[in-house]
This record gives C-alpha cells, sequence and structure tokens, in this order.
DNA sequence: CCCCAGGCGTCCA
DNA sequence: TGGACGCATGGG
C-alpha cells in the first residue's frame, strides 16, 4: 500500500477510536509557546502547574518573563522540571519576542523565516519550534515528537536511524496541506503513544494502529 | 524502589 | 555527525 494511504487510514482509525483532542490548551499564542518551552521531556499535568502559577501573579506576558527575577521564575515554574535551563530559556524567549517587534511582526513572517528565528533562540530545537509555529501561528508544519517515532517505527514505517527532518518530510509530502489536519494528527499520535505505544506494550496491544502495516 | 514524561545543549570521539 | 550525559519535578 502506497504510504500516502496508510498514513491517511492512520489518521481516520486515530480520530475514529479517539475523536478531536482539542489542541493546544491554551489561550492565546504566547501562551502556547511558553508551555511548548516548559513541557520539553516532561509531563503536561506538570507544565499546567506552572502555566497557573505564572498566570496567577499576572507573569504569562513577554514583558513580565523578560524582566522577571530569575529565582522567582524558577520558584514559579520549578512543577515543570528542569527548571533553572527552563527559566532561562523563557526568558531568552521572551527578550527575543519584544525585540523583534512582538506578536504582529512574528504573525507577518515568512513560515521558512519564522522556524530559522525560533531554532537560533537557546532551548528551542526542532521540535518546541515545530509547535510553535503549527500551534502558536497556525502554520502547515507537522511536529514530531518521540512518540510519533516510536508509533511509526514499531508498525515498520521506518528505520531506526530515521532522523526528525526525515521523519517530518514523510508526514509532509504524502498528506495533504492541511493546518487543522496537522494539528490534530499531531495531537492523537501523542494521545495514541501515551496509551498503547510504550514500554510496558512492546506489541502496542489494543493500539487503534493494530495492523495499520501488516506487511511484515 | 523503579521508570518515565508532548527535548535541548554540551561535550567528546 | 552522532552518541552519552545532565537537567528535575511529579505521577504511576
Amino acid at each position: 500500500m502506497y504510504l500516502a494511504n496508510t498514513l491517511q487510514k492512520m489518521y481516520e482509525q486515530m480520530l475514529s477510536a479517539l475523536g478531536h483532542q482539542h489542541w493546544w490548551p491554551a489561550e492565546t499564542p504566547f501562551e502556547v509557546c511558553v508551555g511548548a518551552i516548559l513541557t520539553q521531556n516532561t509531563n503536561w499535568k506538570n507544565v499546567e502547574k506552572a502555566i497557573n502559577n505564572l498566570k496567577r501573579e499576572g507573569m504569562l506576558t513577554p514583558e513580565a518573563i523578560a524582566s522577571s527575577d530569575l529565582e522567582r521564575l524558577c520558584e514559579l515554574i520549578k512543577p515543570s522540571g528542569f527548571y533553572r535551563q527552563k527559566a532561562r530559556r523563557l526568558i531568552e524567549f521572551c527578550k527575543w519576542w519584544i525585540d523583534i517587534g512582538g506578536i504582529d511582526s512574528l504573525n507577518q513572517m515568512e513560515t521558512e523565516r519564522l522556524r530559522e528565528e525560533l531554532l537560533s533562540i537557546k532551548g528551542v530545537g526542532p521540535e518546541t519550534a515545530d509547535s510553535i509555529l503549527l500551534y502558536a501561528f497556525d502554520r502547515p508544519i507537522f511536529v514530531v515528537d518521540a512518540y510519533t517515532y516510536r508509533i511509526l517505527l514499531r508498525h515498520n514505517l521506518i528505520d531506526e536511524d530515521c532522523d526528525y527532518e526525515t521523519l517530518q518530510s514523510i508526514f509532509m509530502s504524502n498528506l495533504p496541506c492541511d493546518v487543522q489536519m496537522f494539528k490534530e494528527y499531531h495531537a492523537l499520535l501523542v494521545e495514541v503513544g501515551k496509551r498503547w505505544c510504550t514500554k510496558k506494550n512492546p506489541k502496542c496491544k489494543g493500539c487503534p494502529l493494530e495492523g495499520i502495516n501488516s506487511v511484515l
């Protein structure tokens, strides 16, 4: 079967089994960005606590974070883990956001340029940059993460040494270029990954994608 | 007690 | 260029 058909079928089966995921859970583009940095290698539940702390203190703005005291910021985001790194990363990100002219400038920027800009920020790698592009700025970019890799690997759709860009291009060159669908697809992969594609379930037993690539 | 989570930068060969 | 390692809290 053609890869394009398999990817399409995966999407339909996940959507049918799990329904819409309503990602990204945030009220503003800036909140998406903060969440994207805080969730690096961290459970989302812990990130929610950190974001709620920032909101409660009126700190969820680029200006407030950029000019915040490092120790105080650390305390507020502590539940999200790696908080010393992440506090510095948030401050760097916010300075960048302000320097570049805020959300209006960012909205006008070409997607390729915006991606380069994001990747130039210390602490923003490919997944964080692409999450921001897709969920904060509605750009048609497919987000790849550890679950994406693991799920495709277990279904024998990729090689073990498949890197980020290659994996991303597999989706982007075989699926229609649709922002809403990209958002839903990534969210569904994460949910499937959490529930079924775990170490404790090495055969992905019970997964809605079971047998998606029956050719072994 | 263990393992891991919606990664990234650094270091070193 | 790529593999190991540190970063750290909270939930199972």
